[in-house]
DNA sequence: CTCCAGGCGCCTT
DNA sequence: AAGGCGCATGGA
């Protein structure tokens, strides 16, 4: 196998505009017709063409699997949507939005992510993520004629920051808890390779006793980046939608919900997930 | 101007 | 156990 800095990879089922736009990530740019974005250190342009996507890469790469497996290319995504519940709601969810994926992110990223999204909207959070980004992530290679990109900043890098420098990229109240969760990590008291190996309810355990991180942030966590696939992240979207949608004159609690959503949707609930929220947000105009 | 956003943690009942 | 409120910031 040859080293390129270009490579195409057929697939099926699979809408990239919807999945990098979807609220997983925070750092695609749509550039013309293709995608540029950070994946485990490289800079990468994505396009989708015919039944492809072509990547490109700054320095020639001999494997990609560092790409296949974020994007997570060979799930079959036919096959979950099949075992989704066939009920009216989960039918449009598919047809408003088929193609669309889940992620395998970086543990960090994602986790550093999600405690910076709590009360705001994903514009906000884009921007709070390119200000930590542009002040104290290391430049990485780009094509010639391309923006400098950087890394996102790793755990310890964030560790030795001080407070105030986070307050400074607009991040609030969530400052302290991103400063608690990477000196966590950095000293090495949570170990995020670690939370891969463990049941779902250990693992959400582990993430919830750091600061600022509670269920809904665990689970996306878990879900966009450890890819434990009935991961389940419940926030008002999703609880207005799954009372919209399944209980429409009904007022059950949220305790209820919550147990509905846990046994209903079946090993692929946080695929379902996915797509309820990606409806109710698109289908819509005005909102997210 | 006021309101409130894809939550969390803490303080009340 | 369940519900209310403050928290920073910026956009509608």
């Amino acid at each position: 196998m040859t080293k390129s800095s270009e490579r195409a990879f057929a697939v099926q089922d699979y809408d990239l505009a919807a999945t990098l736009a979807s609220g997983q990530a925070f750092r695609w740019q749509p550039h013309q017709d293709s995608w540029v974005g950070i994946i485990s250190g490289r800079w990468v342009k994505l396009r989708h063409q015919n039944n492809s996507i072509i990547a490109q890469v700054a320095e020639p790469v001999q494997e990609w699997a560092w790409l296949t497996h974020y994007l997570q290319m060979e799930t079959d995504l036919a096959h979950i949507l099949a075992g989704f519940p066939d009920d009216a709601a989960m039918r449009s969810a598919i047809n408003a939005c088929r193609g669309l994926r889940l992620l395998r992110q970086d543990p960090w990223e994602c986790l550093a992510s999600f405690i910076l999204s709590s009360t705001k909207q994903i514009v906000q959070i884009q921007q709070i993520i390119a200000l930590l980004c542009q002040r104290f992530g290391d430049l990485l290679p780009v094509p010639s004629g391309h923006e400098p990109a950087r890394n996102f900043p790793s755990a310890a890098r964030i560790a030795l920051l001080a407070e105030s420098e986070l307050r400074d990229c607009k991040m609030g109240f969530r400052a302290p808890y991103l400063l608690a969760a990477a000196r966590s990590i950095a000293t090495g008291r949570l170990d995020l390779n670690r939370v891969a190996d463990l049941p779902l309810a250990e693992a959400r355990a582990e993430l919830v006793q750091l600061p600022g991180v509670g269920p809904k942030i665990a689970d996306c966590v878990l879900l966009f980046a450890y890819g434990f696939p009935s991961a389940f992240p419940v926030d008002v979207w999703v609880m207005k939608a799954l009372r919209e949608l399944y209980f429409p004159r009904g007022k059950p609690t949220r305790q209820k919900l919550l147990h509905f959503t846990e046994t209903y949707f079946g090993q692929n609930a946080g695929y379902a997930q996915q797509y309820l929220f990606h409806y109710m947000r698109t289908r819509r105009p005005a909102r997210g």
